[in-house]
DNA sequence: TGCAAATAATACTAATCAGTATCTTTTATG
DNA sequence: CATAAAAGATACTGATTAGTATTATTTGCA
């Protein structure tokens, strides 16, 4: 990687780390260039705004770590029961990019992002549009497959997960404890059963 | 009301609308000071600084406001599985306090604020207990009554419920649109029938 | 090597922020 | 009515904000 896209990418997964801390509106250039060691000249040869860097955060580091971590583990199941309750906990529980304290990064832009600036909404519908796409599908091949009752509603499964998903983060942040994840997850697993 | 009073709570319940639509910290008071109309010197009579002004939008807004549609509606429930229902759809449907594009204001200041204050953790904290053990404890009745399985973990419920509601709020921001509270709400129902 | 383009560095601006110091007006009570 | 306290008004401060203008350096390539 060439010395320029290394700075780029260093401004973005840094940008990453603020923000999922301090979130996007709190987190200043001015902080972002003194953590990355980066001058203000050099940022604004990388990104026309902040609000260009930002989107970029959501392509360019977000996007993929999603797809990494809840698309593909989904892709191709025929067992959605045990799969999207394996994708959730992993989500919860074992993702090393995440912290209890600060909750899901997808869930915290969207929430401080979507009422005030429509082109976050427009590459964050996409993020999450295709997470729901992916457990949709599963459970659409669940169906097909025999675990899954026929009469289950695919598209309402996955928002039922996905809403849950994102409010057990937000209990996570407020309690500062991964208690009230297994408290939901053993809830979320007597759910998925009742799909059978 | 005697007119400082009078001016107090125009503060908060002006403010509480400035937070709920642009998040707690991008509400300057220079704002608030100049959509009430209320001078800078009559703000910090009546709150030591702007957190503390916070505080008491939660303790004096938000927390009566909750009491009211959570809490209450399920206070003595013996029929959770219709009346947890009814309350949800309440608050996401019927409640002229909020609005799809902004989601719940509980859930906003919680994911903004509680991991970088404390002292609001500790105030949304006592709230949102409160909302938790109104629905564990109309599953319990449930329970008694037998409407609701004895199998069923009342505590679970609760967090499901409440992070389902706050979770499909957040997607209610994202689309800006309320269709996704129907697609939620028609699982939530064939969920909590589960509990039967 | 020389030179143009890519990349980075520095210093600045105008706006906005929370908060304070000081002053004036209103209110309640003797 | 007099007076003290409550309540409100005004003007300011130093820090921080996103962004810009200008200059300097590094890089790839002829």
């Amino acid at each position: 990687m060439g010395k320029a896209a290394n700075t780029r990418l260093t401004i973005l997964q840094k940008s990453f780390d603020l923000i999922y801390v301090n979130g996007y509106q709190a987190t200043s250039i001015d902080v972002i260039i003194a953590t990355t060691q980066v001058t203000k000249g050099a940022f604004y040869y990388h990104f026309k705004n902040k609000d260009d860097m930002g989107m970029a955060v959501v392509n360019e580091v977000m996007y993929p770590a999603m797809t990494e971590v809840l698309i593909k583990p989904l892709i191709n199941s025929a067992d959605p029961v045990n799969d999207i309750y394996k994708m959730v906990h992993g989500l919860l529980l074992d993702n090393p990019h995440m912290q209890v304290k600060y909750g899901c990064p997808v869930n915290n832009l969207t929430q401080e992002m979507s009422p005030i600036n429509e082109a976050f909404s427009q590459v964050l519908t996409r993020l999450v549009n295709e997470c729901n796409e992916a457990i949709m599908q599963s459970v659409e091949n669940g169906k097909k497959a025999g675990s899954i009752r026929a009469n289950v509603d695919a598209w309402q499964v996955a928002y039922f997960v996905m809403s849950g998903y994102w409010g057990i983060r937000n209990f996570g942040k407020l309690f500062n404890s991964a208690d009230c994840y297994h408290t939901f997850l053993k809830e979320l697993h007597s759910y998925l059963q009742g799909l059978k």
